[in-house]
DNA sequence: GGACTAGGCTGACCCGGGTCAAGGTCTGAT
DNA sequence: ATCAGACCTTGACCCGGGTCAGCCTAGTCC
């Protein structure tokens, strides 16, 4: 399977959130029968969003949390007194949004759907209700927000003093490890983010994008058709990161 | 009161949190009463740190978390399979470390001392039990980390596509709003860390740290001999931040 | 107090990648 | 099928900041 086939989850209303095909990968794993089905009762499933809606926009009230049921999304932050806006991070189907927002009262970052994208939200106030009994949901959330930590320290890290190349090749590892987790193919999958997204996120402009993927091309690295991504040798990648 | 004139906190042995001059700004604020005295008990003060010291080392067991009672701490990330080290963060009293080891078994990140440093250790287990059974701990828990997530989204603006000056600007200010929050002058603190180390979370380096922030002095903006930094126009720092 | 060392400053040089510009391609709407 | 607009690619130019080198300063240890 690759990530453009994935269906839309398979929960319908009145459906469980153990019976969802993003079970083992979601917020939702490990977490006790009861605690699961009070989840349920709290879980609502909005309509779909179309490639470019917000799901969260900067600034409005933080009220909810929401899981990726399938494609994607980008957050985007445009820092106080400044009209530039950052891509600071992207989001794959079983990935929680709006963990940044917990014990604000706004949200600090924008959430844009990248392509038809369907979630599940959770109340914030339901949830937190549902902690304060289940502390094996308290649990989880510690646990995802502790790897989103670490998955911004990488990212600092690939920021911090290297070349195009490197920041490059280590973004596709990072795409490709967190499809393969999915159950997608680690060296197939569609690009949702545009060049100038994926600049914005790496601090690089677009046509740099444009130029080090052309680069990795000619190398034999990866075969790239517009957005359709076939890593030919992670080990090249790989190198190349490694190399000081 | 100065950063540097801080004294080493004032519990002692015995004595409990909420007689700590750090309380409101450290993770033990908000909590109930008997979770503050579960705390007290499971919480130890080993003997301090010196310059250079590490508190926790990349790749060992995680343990611990650890609250700063005074001093400062950098975190070191080596990525695997590459030799340079980057400082992906500083800590400062109040601070609580070592947050993005919760739920794995290695601590992903260094943290070493930038000067003599004391710190509080909270034993992972223990803190675990407590939490199960004071949700407020918890949450607690969860707004520190929140919080952190929202720190390093900032601190990738600041990477992303910014000039040196921008950045180190941009520095400056976080750093001097995060004294102020602790009861530090807003204008006048020690900076604990090298030109290197700022270079380095910066992605700079270090002799385009010491050119900007001399030339930062020649503009009037900050007063600085050697690590003793005065700023003279938070507006100036701003306005350069600004600029896009 | 003197010497050793880590850390900080400054200048010269140069290259990676930003910017501007022009043309090509893909996608969805009519 | 056609068209418009968003997205992507490629080339030319140039500047910010990395690198290398040398010297200076401050803190520390005898």
């Amino acid at each position: 399977m690759t990530a453009t086939e994935q269906d839309p989850g398979t929960r319908l209303p009145g459906a469980h959130c153990d019976a969802c095909s993003l079970h083992g990968v979601c917020l939702t794993q490990n977490l006790s029968e009861d605690t699961l089905e009070g989840l349920d009762a709290l879980l609502d499933q909005p309509s779909p969003l179309k490639r470019g809606e917000s799901l969260i926009t900067q600034g409005n009230a933080f009220t909810s949390l929401y899981l990726v049921r399938s494609g994607s999304l980008k957050q985007v932050v445009r820092p106080l007194g400044q009209e530039l806006e950052h891509v600071v991070g992207f989001y794959l189907p079983g990935e929680t949004v709006g963990l940044e927002g917990i014990g604000e009262s706004r949200c600090p970052a924008s959430v844009v759907a990248m392509e038809t994208t369907f979630v599940c939200a959770l109340p914030y106030a339901r949830l937190r209700e549902l902690y304060y009994n289940n502390p094996s949901l308290s649990e989880s959330l510690l646990h995802r927000m502790s790897r989103e930590l670490r998955g911004e320290k990488r990212q600092l890290c690939l920021l911090s003093g290297r070349t195009a190349e490197q920041r490059l090749a280590g973004f596709l590892l990072g795409l490709s490890e967190r499809f393969q987790q999915r159950g997608c193919s680690r060296y197939q999958f569609r690009l949702a983010m545009s060049r100038g997204d994926i600049g914005s996120h790496l601090g690089l402009a677009l046509e740099t994008v444009s130029r080090v993927l052309g680069r990795f091309q000619r190398q034999g690295l990866i075969q790239l058709a517009t957005r359709e991504m076939t890593i030919l040798s992670l080990e090249g990648l790989q190198a190349i990161v490694e190399e000081s």
